[in-house]
DNA sequence: ACAAACTTTGACTCCTCGGTCAAGACCGCG
DNA sequence: CGCGGTCTTGACCGAGGAGTCAAAGTTTGT
């Protein structure tokens, strides 16, 4: 009776948590396998529970990764655009700043999550749709700073739309190329990737000051 | 008796036109759908004959799907070496060759294959490999001119590898965002995206003469 | 301690899909 | 025509995975 009408309370902040988890193992598994790939019994073993057990939290494999999109997909979104609101800066160092996050997230934290990106394809329509609008909404971010840069001069592009597509697909494949590399490594490989990404607005990396010891192919003098 | 040794022989001839038929659909499919998400049922229903019909000429799904992307891999490797022998023109020419080349047999030809590239995962290991082996031999054309233009001075890239992975990832997804364009639009953001990429080894667009009616975006003067 | 609500289990059904195969259709040739 | 080789069919099997559910286990409130 007295739990008739409780706010959060206990019962329901466990059940939250429990779902939180699921959504994480669950993305993370659809992330890496894709949507026919992955079955729930795995997803289940990863937390030590049974398929039986996921039924009661979802309705079925739709919902269940339908869920885990929205979820992991706003606090992406969340984290993109806390950074995109600091007005500081040049927008060279701003876009860099965002390229970063971007390709952090996906390489560091969620490894396999950012596939979900990749060909939409094998998704049913409204996980396809779903995935398809967070692409868009990242890529807002990225075009609100390419436009101001193309609008104060910092940035040349030949297409803005084509730009933002072209630096979406590379920072999706990058979880792809730099999975196995750690520590120094990894940030090198970030800070290339960066740098590569940054000629796309025709802004090049600065030829005097090497950065943190990228490796740099043979750069000629072109006076 | 008679037909115990002979050389190709009309029959051989029809089988081979046969499994190349097949070959053909079924890359398509499994480039659409990725190697789960493509029946064999379907398969055999493109080509409107039944299952059993497939294992007459393949012993397995796998077998089939490695042929396949055997086949259409050679074919495609070969168009790209032909055009990359080709050794006038400079470097930044011969460069954006290979990338129309590159996304018209993609967007053009083989609609969905490219997506072989994408996210090798769910292929079972050996397939994986060969998918692997085969972006790496077409990578190693593309490197091959990138070099030489970081050499002759023309091209300027923070690193050749991270470079030509970009242009890659970019020419991957480009199927997907050009797909249901045709005509003049399709040649348009063809492009685009050529100078797009060019802009990766640090050649920018003309922007004294706008090309083939290219979409600029707003162009400050630099000085 | 007890009951009620909540959660987990594992066995079960159904269906899809890879793979098999005996039977027959088709085709070219003498 | 009819014979031999080539090709296609459709019915079938078995594995694996989505989804169900009654029963048992656990937690919470009193």
């Amino acid at each position: 009776m007295t739990s008739e009408q409780v706010e959060p309370g206990r019962v329901e902040r466990k059940r939250g948590r429990r779902i939180q988890e699921i959504l994480r193992t669950a993305a993370e598994l659809f992330g890496e396998r894709g949507y026919d790939g992955a079955n729930l019994e795995d997803v289940a073993q990863r937390l030590d529970v049974t398929k039986g057990s996921l039924y009661y939290y979802f309705a079925s494999k739709d919902e269940l990764v339908t869920a885990a999109i929205e979820t992991l997909g706003k606090e992406w979104t969340e984290r993109l655009e806390r950074l995109s609101e600091a007005r500081d800066g040049s927008p060279a160092d701003r876009l860099r700043a965002l390229i970063r996050e971007h390709v952090d997230i996906a390489v560091r934290e969620y490894p396999g999550v950012l596939r979900l990106y990749l060909v939409p394809r094998n998704w049913p329509e409204p996980q396809r749709q779903r995935i398809e609008a967070l692409r868009r909404e990242h890529n807002a971010l990225f075009r609100r700073v390419v436009e101001e840069g193309v609008a104060s001069g910092d940035f040349t592009v030949a297409s803005v739309e084509t730009t933002l597509r072209c630096m979406h697909a590379a920072m999706s494949q990058a979880p792809l190329w730099c999975s196995h590399k750690k520590g120094a490594a990894l940030e090198r490989a970030l800070d290339e990737l960066a740098d590569a990404l940054m000629m796309l607005v025709g802004v090049w990396p600065e030829s005097g000051e090497p950065g943190a010891g990228a490796v740099r192919a043979p750069r000629p003098s072109r006076s």
